[in-house]
Order: C-alpha cells, then sequence, then structure tokens
RNA sequence: GGCGGCGUAGCCAAGUGGUAAGGCAGGGGUCUGCAAAACCCCCAUUCGGCGGUUCGAAUCCGCCCGCCGCCUCCA
C-alpha cells in the first residue's frame, strides 16, 4: 500500500509520489529562535519527526531541511534590551531547541540553515524577481512584492482577497506599499540597526523569502513537501509560492502538510492565560519526555490537540502498559520452535500498523492496531503457549512500532538506581523466603514511598520506577 | 464581516452509508502469601440538538446550539 498524504493546496488525499524516486525532499517551517519553543511548537516538530520516520520507514532516502530564523523584528528588539548581538541572543535559544528535540527523540533534519547564514541567496532571489518585475521599491529603500503580479496567489489558502479591506484588521501601514497584501522581501536598515549589505543597500531580508531561498538552496526549485504550522498557510506559505513560482516559473512544493494547534485546557494557548508551557515546564513537573512525546503523537496531526495534565497522565499509563509488554518479550522461557499463529498474528498487526500510518499518518489507528496484538500476544504468553522462539516475530512489530513512536525505552532518568534501593529488595526478597510477610510489604511501602514498584515474578523480583516518578 | 475546523462513553480517541476500534479511568473475576503485571467479563441501543434523504446515517443534506482557529508577530 502506498503513503497517502492530505495535500493543503488541493484539498485533498494524495498519494505520495516523489519527484526523484526513493528520495523524499521535504522542508519544514523551523523555530524562530528568540524563545524557548512551547508545547504548541512541539507538536508541530514531532509531527515532522512523525512523517520522517514514516518515509524512511517506507524505505525513502529523507532529506529534511528546517530553518532556523535568526534575524527579525522581534529578536532585533529583543537583543537590543539585553545588550547582545544578534548572534549573541539567538545562540542560546538555538541551543535551547536542539536540547529539546534531543528530549523528544526527534530525529535530526540532514540541514538546519540559518537566515543570516543565507542573505546572498536571498538577495539572488530578490534580484531575480526585482529582473521579472515583480517587485517595487518604496522611499525608504525596502523592496516589496507586488501580489498583483503573480496571478496565482491566494490559491493555498484560498483567501478572499478582495474581502480582506473589511477585516478590520488591515493596518494603515508605516510604509508606503501598493497594495496592502504587498510584503516586504527586503527591510531597509533603520539607524542603530544590524543590517547586511546588498546590491541595494544595507537592510535585511522579509521572513518569507528565507524559507524561498533556502528550500531552493538545498532542496532545488521544485521538491516534494513543505509542511508547518496551520497558522503559516496564510501569509507565510502563501508568500513562499508566490515568491518562487515567480521567480523560478516552475511549481514549488508538491505537497503541503499542515499540523493543526496544540490547545490547552480547551484554551489557545498563551502566557496571559496562564496555561502556557515549554518543555521545561513539564519536565520541572516531573513529566516524562517519552510520555510527551507519546501524547502529542497520538492525536491526528490535522486535528487540533487539547493538552491536559490529565491526557498526560493517560499517556503515561498507555506507554506503561507498552513497555511492560516489552519486558515479557524479554523474558520468554526458553523454546524450541516459534508458534506459527503468533507469528501470523504478528505479521497482521505490523501490516495493520503500517496500513493506518499510509493513510495519511493516522496514528491513532496505528496504536489501535498495537494495542489489540499486544492483548493477544499477552493471552498467548499467559497460557504458556509463546517461548524465547517467538521473540524475533514479536520484537519485529516492537522495532516497527518504534521505529516510528520511539517511546519505548526508558528516559536515562527512569533507569538511575538510587542508593539502598537494590538493597531494600534485596532484603524484601530474603523476609518473603522466610515467609515474613509483614516485613516484607513494610519493604514494598518504603520502595513504594521512593517511586518504585517491585513485581514478584516466578524468576525473581523485578522493578520499575512509577510512572508518575 | 470573510474563510476553515471540531462536537463520539468520566477522560483521550478511531470510524465518511450497513448496524460504535483502541487507550486511560472504573466495577466484577482468574492468577498471587498479599500485591503488581497479565488475562476474562462488564462499562455509549448510541455518536451536540431538531428535521430531511435512504431499505439502512455517527457517517449525506438543511437549520440550530456550542467550542477552536485563520484573515500580514505566531508551530
Amino acid at each position: 500500500m502506498a503513503l497517502a498524504l492530505y495535500d493543503t493546496l488541493r484539498r485533498e488525499r494524495v498519494t505520495f509520489e516523489p519527484l526523484e524516486p526513493g528520495c523524499a525532499r521535504m522542508y519544514t517551517c523551523g523555530p524562530t529562535v528568540h524563545d524557548f519553543a512551547h508545547i504548541g511548537n512541539l507538536r508541530t516538530f514531532l509531527f515532522e519527526d512523525l512523517l520522517r520516520r514514516v518515509l524512511e520507514a517506507r524505505g525513502y532516502d529523507v532529506t529534511q531541511v528546517m530553518n532556523l530564523t535568526d534575524v527579525d523584528d522581534k529578536i532585533i528588539q529583543k537583543a537590543r534590551a539585553s545588550g547582545e548581538t544578534i548572534a549573541e541572543f539567538t545562540s542560546r535559544y538555538t541551543q535551547a531547541f536542539f536540547e529539546d528535540l534531543t528530549t523528544l527523540r526527534v530525529e535530526r533534519a540532514e540541514h538546519y540553515p540559518t537566515a543570516t547564514g543565507h542573505i546572498d541567496a536571498m538577495v539572488d532571489l530578490v534580484k531575480r524577481l526585482e529582473a521579472a518585475g515583480h517587485t517595487y521599491r518604496t522611499d525608504d529603500g525596502s523592496i516589496w512584492f507586488r501580489i498583483a503580479s503573480f496571478p496565482g496567489y491566494g490559491k493555498l489558502s484560498r483567501i478572499d482577497l478582495s474581502g480582506m479591506r473589511d477585516g478590520a484588521r488591515v493596518e494603515s501601514d508605516e510604509y508606503d506599499k501598493e497594495d496592502p497584501k504587498d510584503f516586504a522581501l527586503w527591510k531597509a536598515a533603520k539607524p542603530g540597526e544590524e543590517a547586511w549589505d546588498s546590491g541595494f543597500g544595507r537592510g535585511r531580508p522579509g521572513w518569507h523569502i528565507e524559507c524561498s531561498a533556502m528550500s531552493m538552496a538545498y532542496l532545488g526549485e521544485t521538491f516534494d513537501i513543505h509542511t508547518g504550522g496551520v497558522d503559516n498557510i496564510f501569509p507565510h506559505h502563501e508568500n513562499e509560492i508566490a515568491q518562487s513560482e515567480a521567480a523560478t516559473g516552475r511549481p514549488f512544493a508538491r505537497i503541503w502538510l499542515h499540523a493543526e494547534h496544540l490547545i490547552v485546557d480547551g484554551q489557545k494557548m498563551a502566557k496571559s492565560l496562564g496555561n502556557f508551557f515549554t518543555l521545561r515546564d513539564l519536565l520541572e513537573r516531573g513529566y516524562r519526555p517519552r510520555a510527551i512525546r507519546y501524547l502529542l503523537l497520538s492525536v491526528h496531526y490535522r486535528q487540533q490537540l487539547n493538552f491536559t495534565f490529565a491526557g498526560l497522565d493517560q499517556a503515561a499509563a498507555s506507554i506503561e502498559r507498552l513497555s511492560d509488554f516489552v519486558r515479557r518479550v524479554e523474558e520468554l522461557p526458553p523454546g524450541a520452535a516459534p508458534v506459527e499463529e503468533l507469528a501470523a498474528r504478528s505479521h497482521r498487526a505490523r501490516e495493520a500498523f503500517e496500513e493506518a500510518l499510509d493513510d495519511d499518518l493516522n496514528t491513532s489507528r496505528a496504536l489501535a492496531a498495537v494495542f489489540e496484538w499486544v492483548r493477544d500476544a499477552n493471552r498467548a504468553i499467559d497460557e504458556g503457549r509463546a517461548s524465547a522462539a517467538d521473540r524475533p516475530a514479536l520484537e519485529a512489530v516492537l522495532e516497527a512500532f518504534d521505529a516510528v513512536y520511539d517511546v519505548l525505552t526508558p528516559d536515562a532518568e527512569e533507569l538511575r538506581l538510587d542508593e539502598g534501593i537494590q538493597a531494600l529488595i534485596d532484603e524484601r526478597e530474603a523476609a518473603r523466603r522466610e515467609r515474613d510477610w509483614n516485613r516484607a510489604d513494610a519493604l514494598r511501602g518504603r520502595l513504594e514511598e521512593l517511586g518504585i514498584v517491585v513485581e514478584d515474578t516466578p524468576a525473581g523480583p523485578r522493578w520499575k520506577r512509577s510512572p508518575g516518578a
């Protein structure tokens, strides 16, 4: 079965057929590094991680580009306020961004180009647009894209340009634009601002030109997939299309994917509402990274995800079930031959899992396929029908699952063995052998207080950190 | 005002015409020294409301109610 994805531009599900067979080239709009990423940002980055992992699992050689916007109005403002250069200021948040990706097990893209590192490419693109007659300059020296010069403008967002004037939101612009919807390709430097030289005066690039220039530089004028959050559809991605296609005369991205937003307790996340969370906020509250990853991946990317702490607890519990199963598989007793029926069941599970993901990354359905299989496999183990000989068949499913979800291996924090814990476990086991149940139960209670759950198995006691610890 | 999305059990959520997946939580059992884990059974005659189309609708149409978002800061 082929991978089908929902294309925002065509408003329909399309079969993924890359430009070059076997290769998937994708551009993913990255962060503006002026603050810590919040969990809404991270949801989008996890969606993109899911996408690239599914592409990889299907055998594609993935080239992913994620830009880092390290110059814009806000950055200039904040850097100035903190008395730093732009580079000094943004490097802190760039580093934090990569730390967050690592924590959430996001696979690295092949390229993370920065805006400031690609000024030349942007200047070149602006020159191309200028030569083709799509631009004009205002008195201050800024260069604008003339929307009227690109007939396809609005095709992605289907925005009603005629109605926009009634929208009450169009500001009387500080610039002298021909049309309020025209957007900046190059902003002339204001006194005291950091600026770059170009053939048309000192200044800095507009936000939109960055993605057009860098995607072309790394992926070519036409590439397979472009992604971002829904808020980027208009104006950002609309403008990218206009600039890129006006300059090259060729189609830009072939498929557009957009992740819906995350909301918190049913409301838009906002600092003023006190419902604004970064990854660090959640970690400080003791939540595990893999539970956060699971939660943010468990809802379909085109559906709003309502983040709640109850949901995070549920995610942790779900992972616990899977992790307990992984351990059972590892501890299967020796056996001579694999059970054919179990192998067949596992094969079906893997197919169902992959089909669900092929269906526009339907993660909920994919999870259901895995959980149903876990139940069946657990039953086989309970009934003594499974042995170590079945491990390859079972592990094949787990590996396929975890190649995409990546939530089965414990976070480092879960594996640490605190001082004295093993001694308590040994002590309890000794008491049990002497059938001193009161003492054994008291020791188990103490371990529980330390966040350790002890389970007695035929092969002896084992422990794990309780989900909340 | 224009455009778009959503509303399925206590919570999360799949399901786009054929008679409600899965997870969490909860209740009852089996197993266990007791637990935990696991398994079994139960947990929506019903899918925001009201009409309509149809042999048949959560799924299609209409109206209404509620929620979220976009309309040049924003994942």
